[in-house]
DNA sequence: CGAATAGGTTCCCTTAAGAAACTTACTGAG
DNA sequence: CTCAGTAAGTTTCTTAAGGGAACCTATTCG
């Protein structure tokens, strides 16, 4: 398969996607965002083929995602851990999250739980307006150019 | 290429990217929202090949994202149209144009704009906490197992 | 010494993505 | 009436990415 490169795109989604939008990408971050940070501990929970989890590592390193971090020098151990940018594209796991909950987890209910630091509470996250703080989900918005559109183009 | 399916997992991120973790779908998704919601509209617009976008318009609307309407009896024409739960998911593309604005736009600035309804200003989309209303990101929440947890499984 | 462990790499096979041409069912121009 | 055009796909062929299993390297433990 020759996958097409979105970078190229002025469109944030489509940049986005260039970084975690093949499908074991979030997964991964996922797992290193709950702690499990060793190669082999992620590709045992997921069953990923190791050599495609090399590679992702690698991406996500590169990418600025991930740290490739040594643990142990003799023998020689490295785990990967959530940079700043990581951990902030987390918050895109969270929605996902939410919206699997919502509309495929059925009658069991939701895998997991998140308990919230400011108020210690079982919450869930929703998106509001930095401005005026009511909801602003996607239903509540135009969409308009902005300074960094290209010409010719429409999308995101 | 053998494409492992997540949807058994136990995990509401798994699921959500069984209905949209592949590169192309979130982009179509995008260009419906926008209103280009014909099939030669989308393909110019993404550059997408013909036979892949037929496909995935085909699982977005078994999958309840989209609904596949008609426009023209003669010619019989059709047009795709976010649902319910199409347009929920829809939150998920302001989360990653939100990120990609953040750290891979660059200088030219984000390439689109939201105006809020409620207040009618551009604003940005933030995640609070429904219960405190304090913000919520990936980094202010405790991961624990709820209700629909499978025995061994430790994702979310 | 031999086995185990962590973190990969290499090999081969299958299958999905890409590109371009083709199909179907109409409409409208000449 | 014929011919070009349009929308929405479908088909065919090629290329390359994902999956699985085996292999490799360094080191520690019994």
């Amino acid at each position: 398969m020759q996958r097409t490169q979105f970078a190229g795109l002025a469109c944030s989604i489509a940049r986005t996607l260039d970084v975690i939008g093949e499908p074991w990408s979030p997964l991964i971050l996922r797992d290193v965002f709950v702690g499990m940070t060793r190669f082999d501990q992620i590709q045992q929970d997921l069953g990923i083929s190791r050599k495609v989890l090399a590679q992702r590592l690698k991406w996500l390193v590169e990418s600025g995602i991930l740290e490739r971090r040594e643990y142990s020098a003799r023998p020689p151990r490295h785990e990967y851990v959530l940079t700043a940018k990581g951990l902030e594209l987390c918050d895109l796991l969270l929605v996902m999250v939410r919206w699997g909950d919502r509309w495929t987890a059925g009658a069991a209910g939701p895998p997991v739980l998140y308990r919230h630091h400011a108020c210690g509470q079982i919450g869930e996250p929703e998106l509001s307006c930095t401005r005026c703080h009511q909801p602003m989900r996607a239903s509540d918005v135009d969409v308009l150019p902005g300074p960094g559109q290209s010409p010719q183009a429409i999308g995101a």
